[in-house]
DNA sequence: TTAATTGTATTACAGGTGTAATCTATAAGG
DNA sequence: CCTTATAGATTACACCTGTAATACAATTAA
């Protein structure tokens, strides 16, 4: 499974956003909230390239780079694993947390309640 | 904040299950799954402990160690840190993400809709 | 009382990460 | 053509992490 950092999650985050951009339309992406220098950026991207997490198109002597992982691919990997980690596999008590700290709203429980909707109708046609 | 990396993790979910444990005490308890050398986890226990989040007693020569952050804390501030970096903030996604992978079992469906009774009844009392 | 054992403390060392600076090749400008 | 700006490639460097080995101190055994 390719690892993705911290920060080269936020590369990517770009790109899942809007694919085909050059370096520099990575870093103007970026430097809006994150102060990284521009050099910063493209370490990172080639470190993404490296790990085969980006590819690119040469554009001239530029690279248009593009996610070669889905973000819905990633995060399902990530939140699989964090469940693991932290909640020994089960989801329900994060969401409990959130519940505790007032960080569900009306679309959030709107949400769950199709998911255990969606779940009940699967169960009940078994 | 606190940070603990993953093989830190594996020692303090010791502790947090049974406190004021031996480093060998923790030791035994982990070499059952775990693969690792008795000095591996005694580096983990020390720095465990430089980071403020294991404190110990003496007892004799020995050390007998605590946590002193809480699984649950941990939990939350994870928890939250988490989603908001991989899901934008939102748990619902994650949720749904467990849904599509046939990872929500009746117990965590039992826990999501009393969370969402909890809140509903939460909001309808404001 | 000296030697062996056993706790903790210190040191090791490679690979990943955050955060760049420097090198090198090429395209553009004069 | 020659110089400069600029793209990617390579190198840098400190700190964290995984994974121990070694050093040191104290207790126990002989």
């Amino acid at each position: 499974m390719i690892e993705i950092s911290n920060a080269e999650l936020s590369v990517m985050q770009v790109l899942w956003q809007r694919q085909l951009l050059s370096a520099n339309d990575v870093v103007a992406a970026l430097c809006n909230d994150k102060d990284w220098h521009e050099k910063t950026v493209k370490t990172l991207l080639n470190r993404l390239v490296s790990k085969g997490a980006l590819g690119f198109d040469k554009d001239g002597r530029a690279y248009l780079y593009y996610p070669l992982i889905a973000e819905q691919d990633y995060q399902l990997q990530q939140g699989r694993s964090f469940v693991e980690r932290i909640f020994a596999g089960r989801v329900a008590p994060l969401v409990a947390g959130f519940a505790s700290q007032n960080k569900l709203n009306a679309d959030d429980v709107q949400q769950l309640k199709q998911l255990i909707a969606d779940w009940e109708q699967e169960q009940h046609h078994d």
